[in-house]
DNA sequence: TTGATCCATCAACCATTGTTGATCTAGCGT
DNA sequence: ACGCTAGATCAACAATGGTTGATGGATCAA
């Protein structure tokens, strides 16, 4: 018995490990300061400096939301001298847009009426 | 003088209205019950009524979310008679796939030195 | 060593979200 | 018309999340 599911819904193929981990990464991307600071760090690495700078953030600010995406997995950092570069995680990306797709496979099935 | 970006960041090429969108899109997927309805719905259309008994979830609580995530274009929903039946909307998926896509182009630039 | 800069962390406060139970509307069977 | 069921909505409350200013550790230059 590998499993602990609900138990009564036809379910999509997804351990709920998985689920979980899908879930911190969407919460992470969730949020206006967030979006905008992955937005940036899709042109490549940037040090914090850069970041706080170049989106008007103040410093504190900004760390409580770097944390936040990279306790969930979406960027990783990078530490030279006395500065820290930050950088997205392209595993998290294609992660996602991998469970994405699988959504999209099944999500067009017509309907089985549901009280005949 | 075509947009009001920060203006001082390299930045992705995303219009301000899409990233909003986005957002409102992964705040939709930021939420368990709410993950655990998109995943149900993955396997193609189904009934709120079907949602609250296979997801064990009360009536209001399931309706909030399905509020959420309406109002957000995750999903869409079609009246029936006495039923409604929510569906995921492919769009919504596929644009959310797209952005991801267009971030893990360019995300692996090396770094640019940030204060040489 | 001293002073300056970069960044993380903490605590207190404020704002946004989710939950619950009650109420309301609409379609359906009798 | 009446009662029943599906589902949306509302108001009050509970819980989570974000912001701010202050503090602290680390690195570098002088």
């Amino acid at each position: 018995m590998p499993a602990a599911v609900p138990a009564t819904m036809p379910a999509a193929p997804q351990g709920a490990g998985e689920l979980a981990q899908a879930r911190q990464l969407f919460k992470a991307l969730a949020d206006p300061v967030r979006l905008e600071v992955v937005q940036a760090l899709g042109g490549g690495e940037r040090c914090v400096c850069e970041l706080s700078q170049g989106l008007g953030l103040g410093q504190s600010r900004l760390s409580f939301h770097l944390k936040v995406m990279r306790e969930a997995g979406l960027i990783e950092a990078r530490e030279q001298g006395r500065w820290v570069y930050y950088r997205l995680r392209p595993g998290a990306l294609e992660g996602l847009q991998g469970w994405l797709a699988d959504l999209a496979r099944g999500c067009s099935t017509p309907a089985t009426p549901c009280c005949p």
